[in-house]
DNA sequence: TTCGTTGCAAACATTTTGCAGTTTC
DNA sequence: GAAACTGCAAAATGTTTGCAACGAA
């Protein structure tokens, strides 16, 4: 993690992430702070975003129509995404899920830091 | 699937993925093509893919590096993504990882139509 | 002859970046 | 005061699209 200072905007950007379950994208951020920081610009979510991604605060849970979404619960889980409306929800899966998938073995991987499930389909709202 | 012509340059972007287990890009398969099909254009090559998914021929598998990447082995199976050089492997998980998921319950959704599993990490060749 | 397919280039949408000014420590 | 952070606008990127010509049936 390089070294980084406070940063109002940043800090605004990660709580509005800790405070839905919506799975935002950089434009929807921009526009739900833009009326409390009429200064905030685009490049600044993108910039933090980037940031905080690296830190490991959050994470990139899907692409969607062509848009990053994130998610600011690193807690192990997963996503369903609606094909249709495009709205992501959480799938808090059964233990043994990550246990199979943790010894999964994977010939020509050095190391496996990571993986993410994804469902798609269409919700109930659709 | 919407009625449909033959084509020589689909085909031979849907052989050429049948051929290689890379996992190409777009990109990738204009530049394979090119020097046996001199007139074609990258407009077409997005286009077929389009075309081809749509019709269930082929998945995309992955986005890496924000280049969406084709698979036309359609059976049941993940992949790991490097994340140093962008290689995309084939994962043949146990039978017991697609059983689980298929019974995963998931609150919000009226149907579930597909899933994607990703790993993600460094390969034995970075 | 009809309609799917293509090359080409322009348009598009999302994301990144250079720079000069501002804030944090 | 040094270095991180920001707004702004321009650039970069991957992908889509309009159109006129071409090809398949």
């Amino acid at each position: 993690m390089r070294t980084q200072n406070y940063s109002r905007k940043r800090q605004a950007i990660y709580e509005l992430l800790l405070s839905t379950d919506t799975h935002p994208s950089a434009d929807w951020i921009y526009n739900s702070l833009k009326p409390k920081y009429p200064d905030l610009s685009l490049g600044t979510v993108y910039r933090n975003l980037k940031l905080l991604e690296s830190n490991g605060a959050i994470k990139s849970v899907a692409v969607v129509d062509g848009c990053e979404r994130y998610d600011a619960r690193i807690s192990k889980h997963s996503h369903f995404v609606c094909k249709k409306c495009g709205r992501v929800i959480d799938v808090f899966f059964t233990e043994s899920i990550p246990d199979i998938i943790d010894k999964t073995y994977i010939d020509g991987a050095r190391e496996v830091e990571s993986y993410n499930l994804i469902f798609y389909g269409s919700c109930d709202k659709c």
